[in-house]
DNA sequence: GTGGTCTAGACCACT
DNA sequence: GTGGTCTAGACCACG
């Protein structure tokens, strides 16, 4: 998987990589089990220090998105098993209040943002997430 | 409307009461052309310093949520007019991607989602937001 | 509260002084809702870079023991609320199963083992740990 | 005696080798004067370098746990005889005072933590440990 | 002044 | 070669 990197962001260059490795465990182009590039691999691949990719790797690990062999470093938890905890649905909500309501009043319709759901999930349910 | 601020929250303080007064306006707990408290009543309600009220204020006046006069204020734009812009849309296209690609990892249905989106809309619906 | 650090010891730095603010709480040398020293201030203290302190500061926020304010910097949770979770009651375990092999071996009886449980906690319950 | 290796575990390799061969002589599960598997033997077992296994039967060597004769492999030691060092005291009390801190404020009451240590020295009371 | 991000380079433990 | 630790310095966002 390719990832794309956008420097002049605001985004943090860590949370960018993040992002695009949870979607490509959703989307399929990242499967369980798959072993993940090297902290130095990674970094030099996409130009930047090798820290910044080994707090990408912890915070995935310390969320269960991934695991760390001792040798053969770092690959997707092939026992993935994520769930909707209270935590986590607190944050959605409040995120999609906020983004409801600022997208609600530059017009876009509840039908329009609904389709934008419905394109992703279609992305993700004909690989399978699990 | 009353704000509520988690000042142990990752998310900046400017950034929740700008949340909050987006969301007010699309519920129509906030009315366009209604006077926005003053820099230093606000600050001094919520307990925090005037300069983030300020800089609230400021973001909110140049994505034309709020007019701000001189002497008398600051006010919801009476002339609301915010469009799905191409850079918001990207903006929100890319959050989306990200936001449906853990959900569904953690075990949302599409429906559920969708769930989540039309309970925020029809919040809105009814006021209508011009 | 004074940290002692030992730099020639093979237990990483940051996991020396997040050690001996768990033991803080526990005794109650640190209370609840007492503020941390800053992570520049507790770097120069002790001696140490500042990103050591901030690496156990995140440590500590994302296991619940701290609250990271955005302003005042970092202080013990208040509403300190750690449970024996199974995850932390299999790691204990395995833990006191070397630990115990060892230590019989080494012809400290069960007694003497439990003495220093007992001495231990000793200083827990008289100050109260909520 | 089967080991038991986790290999996504944050203990090193050889560590969780050693732990497991020191329970096992504190249980009985590992008599005295018993052979310990090849190098090699052990490491095509287990799945790991060769090179694991050496370090590991070094160390427990160096500690006194095993003997290792030049032809005939290594066996535990049969004069098995290590003592409650200062230094080794010192060590244990440290991590105790740490692990029953945590333990404490997770709300493990003292009779928890002490059932835990008589329920391990029970295993090896019976067997006796000469 | 607070925490946080990113870079860069040295060194270490483990396999 | 793998991840991890520590140091050091620059810069940023926040309040």
């Amino acid at each position: 998987m390719l990832l794309q990197i956008q420097f002049e962001s605001e985004i943090p260059i860590y949370q960018q990589i993040k992002n695009q490795i949870i979607r490509g465990i959703a989307t399929g182009a990242l499967q369980q089990g798959e072993d993940l590039p090297s902290v130095r691999q990674l970094a030099s691949d996409i130009g930047i220090n090798f820290h910044t990719v080994i707090k990408v790797y912890n915070q995935l690990k310390q969320e269960g998105w991934v695991i760390i062999h001792r040798k053969s470093g770092v690959m997707i938890n092939p026992d993935l098993n994520l769930t909707k905890t209270p935590e986590y649905m607190e944050l959605l909500d409040d995120l999609m209040k906020t983004t409801t309501a600022e997208a609600f009043m530059r017009g876009l319709t509840k039908e329009e943002f609904i389709n934008i759901i419905e394109k992703n999930y279609d992305n993700y349910k004909t690989q399978g997430g699990k």
